[in-house]
DNA sequence: CGTTTTTGACCCGCGC
DNA sequence: GCGCGGGTCAAAAACG
């Protein structure tokens, strides 16, 4: 037996054998899932009825390889190395029955595990909806609280706004610069499934005012007759969010699951690289739009911004990323919840909710972007000026320069409303625009730029690095079981490979991509 | 030949 | 009112 091929088919990535495990509990959820000791019924049908056959089974070193036969009747078996380290040695390699026994024990004992990986699941399921239901309450509660706080400092000149402005993440007072040190800091615990909700909210909480003219809005219009007659409709009520992500890539675009096409490229003023403009594909009526840009400082780094929701089912890989934003943009939007800190406060850094489980770690959120914006920073990179970026909430995830390439749908939930995209805004813009504002330090200080690495290690590392690990692997782990062995229906152009917790690397099929590369976002002020 | 990309023109909001 | 910049349209070109 070849003790080296025996390691690498047993050495299984923890989130392949979570897969097979989930999915070995789908089709058996009677022998997985159930707490009963009864064995799966395969593995029942094949070492109790003493069929270990030399066809089927065999431990002879020189003969059919058995990693092989087992790998194709029961693969999770090879997953675990023991399986492999109880192999007969070569005295035993002639009883059968001894090996049949031993394989029993190593079978039962899998089924332990299985039962207990089952019973994390329902842990962590239930955890989440609990987490839910609290956020939710609680982002009622600190809205009524934010709207009251509005209230009292701004009743005299916000006497007749609105109640639209009960989470409005942007000054009140339309007169405000357009740029402002006013940061918001958010604390909020945010399930990603409680995003719909948030989502839905988020359409009465954030105001139209003053913001630019929505891609959303062209939409409603193109669909319904010239842009004129825009001006006839009543105006939605509340503008979208927007989520930019960050990241490290040297492809023109990430992938993320969905179908884009490009339908504009601007020269964007500040910046050398285009801006490319795409919108979703894969309905035929999806206003979903983002904007991708290269950063003119870092060639590499990208800026994706999403706005709109989908209105359409999402592919298992357009969904694997689809809680991570809509709970960055739900947090984003329960900016009713954030806490106003001077100009001179820059730690406005703040621990996002693990059940971001792709963004875990640190959030900014200033509240004078004319679209509530949130970043998800996936370079891992001590962001620069992010921080001063005024009206971008940011997310950074541990360094993860890697590729990325992943399923990142804005919106994994058609009804959710209210995400967006960020409006981003190179650095160098800021700076000239706003000179005043002085350099914020590295969110991260101990974060640097490391060689290239794959963005499995870089989520990887986010989840493990997660305090509530419980949520991220929930995410993970949900993901797993909803992804298709195949490419389910990416298709973004990225053609770097992604994996997240064990799931096997997908290549989506390319997608639009911009002429040129650009990274950086930016984020219209 | 259908789909996607390119690219100049156009629209719109905003500031002066 | 004018200019600027962001965003979109749509015809032509490119692509598979």
């Amino acid at each position: 037996m070849d003790s080296k091929r025996v390691r690498e088919l047993t050495l299984m990535p923890s989130g392949d054998f979570l897969r097979q495990a989930s999915s070995m509990a789908d089709r058996h959820p009677e022998s997985s899932i159930d707490a009963s000791p009864k064995p799966p019924l395969r593995e029942v049908d094949f070492f109790s009825a003493g069929s270990v056959s030399r066809n089927t089974f065999t431990f002879d070193d020189e003969g059919d390889d058995p990693e092989i036969k087992m790998s194709n009747r029961r693969s999770i078996a090879l997953s675990n190395p023991r399986v492999s380290d109880q192999y007969p040695t070569e005295g035993e390699a002639k009883s059968g029955m001894s090996k049949v026994r031993l394989l029993e024990a190593e079978l039962e004992r899998l089924q332990e595990e299985n039962r207990k990986v089952r019973s994390m699941l329902d842990h962590v399921s239930r955890n989440h909806s609990s987490l839910q239901t609290q956020l939710l309450l609680a982002m009622q509660k600190q809205a009524h609280q934010a709207h009251l706080r509005d209230q009292e400092v701004k009743n005299s000149s916000c006497l007749n706004k609105p109640a639209q402005h009960f989470m409005d993440l942007r000054p009140m007072d339309g007169n405000d610069p357009p740029v402002s040190d006013e940061k918001v800091t958010l604390d909020a615990s945010v399930s990603p499934t409680g995003m719909e909700a948030l989502s839905k909210g988020s359409n009465h909480c954030i105001t139209p005012r003053k913001f630019p003219r929505s891609p959303i809005d062209d939409h409603v219009s193109e669909t319904s007759g010239p842009r004129k007659a825009k001006d006839d409709q009543p105006e939605p009520p509340f503008r979208k969010a927007r989520v930019s992500v960050r990241a490290r890539s040297e492809a023109p675009m990430i992938s993320d699951g969905c179908h884009w096409r490009k339908y504009g490229q601007k020269m964007a003023k500040g910046n050398p690289c285009p801006r490319a403009y795409y919108r979703c594909t894969m309905a035929a009526a999806c206003p979903v739009r983002k904007q991708v840009q290269r950063s003119p400082e870092d060639r590499n780094m990208l800026l994706t911004t999403y706005e709109g929701n989908h209105n359409h089912p999402l592919p298992p890989a357009a969904a694997a990323m689809a809680n991570t934003t809509s709970a960055a943009a739900a947090m984003l939007l329960s900016g009713s919840t954030a806490t106003k800190e001077g100009p001179a406060s820059y730690n406005s850094a703040v621990q996002f909710p693990s059940s971001i489980p792709f963004a875990s770690t640190m959030a900014t959120l200033s509240a004078t972007a004319p679209f509530p914006t949130i970043t998800l920073d996936l370079t891992g990179t001590p962001r620069s000026p992010v921080h001063t970026l005024p009206r971008a909430a940011t997310l950074q995830l541990p360094p993860s320069p890697s590729p990325p390439t992943f399923p990142f749908p804005l919106h994994g939930n058609p009804h959710l409303l209210g995400l967006g995209l960020g409006h981003a805004k190179y650095s160098a813009d800021i700076s000239s625009h706003h000179p005043k504002l002085p350099s914020l330090p590295s969110m991260l200080p101990g974060q640097q730029r490391q060689p290239q690495v794959t963005l499995i290690e870089t989520v990887t590392a986010a989840i493990a690095s997660d305090p509530n690990f419980t949520a991220a692997l929930a995410a993970a782990v949900s993901t797993v079981i909803s992804a298709p062995q195949g490419d389910p229906g990416g298709s973004n152009g990225g053609n770097e490979n992604l994996s997240i917790a064990g799931i096997k690397p997908t290549v989506l099929p390319g997608s639009p991509q911009p002429p040129q590369s650009c990274t950086a976002f930016s984020t219209n002020l």
